[in-house]
DNA sequence: GCATACTACGACAACATGTCGTTGTTTTCT
DNA sequence: AGAAAACAACGACATGTTGTCGTAGTATGC
């Protein structure tokens, strides 16, 4: 698998990276538990540790506590989990994922508007 | 959830209904599992309760060997976990998933130009 | 009526996930 | 320097999911 899949926690603390770029596990803790029981740093340490066993995070070990940087961009992440899917349920074929959404209608108009310039032109 | 997430050997329970369009128990357990181990009757009455249960399938009781037909079309399921997908991670739009998939040139020539037609036209 | 095939379902091992505690190290403050 | 606070590393565990298997009961066919 190219790109592995994240559980919840893990995606919310990737989430908040991509937001901010660069964090602490502190400050990550601050803002994915607010209601801070102390005992979440330990929870946010094994997240993080997870996440780079996986790829996904930059660890810098220069200062006391270590920063953080996302490693996998979150349109590589999405792209990564949609080629997964596809392979697994379409042959490896994202048109009839497409096809289905356009004739459900599920595709606003921007959306659509936007899908025919990108495929017209590349802009 | 709208379209649940199945696991692998659901699947390919419904990969099959897929092609056959109806099936009982048994004939699944020879193509899915040939070689056999009678005990692996069991195990797809089990994945084929679970799919019922999650609404996949209608299982058809008027036989001894009740027939098990698929509810949910392959595209349907696809769409609905490529729906999942975004709001998890692109906030529900799939066109940046999309559109690094073209960056990147994942995208086939002939599935780049059925989708141009699709959006044109909806042909 | 008996053997065969099938359904229904409880149970379990393996695995992933989120949480928490402990231990040792580094930093900070006085 | 020395105590207190913050932090890293990691083992452990409860929980939920998944795939597998066994057993008990029921229907079928000979």
């Amino acid at each position: 698998m190219t790109v592995p899949k994240l559980a919840n926690a893990e995606l919310a603390v990737m989430e908040r990276l991509w937001q901010k770029g660069a964090q602490t596990a502190r400050l990550l803790r601050e803002h994915l538990y607010p209601d801070a029981a102390n005992s979440m740093h330990g929870t946010i340490q094994r997240l993080l540790q997870r996440l780079e066993d996986k790829g996904f995070v930059h660890r810098d070990r220069d200062r006391a506590a270590h920063l953080f940087t996302p490693r996998v961009s979150r349109e590589t992440y999405a792209a990564g989990r949609l080629e997964a899917l596809a392979d697994q349920v379409t042959g490896g074929s994202f048109v009839p994922m497409i096809t289905h959404l356009v004739e459900e209608r599920r595709l606003s108009d921007a959306d659509m508007e936007r899908l025919r310039r990108l495929l017209e032109d590349g802009s």
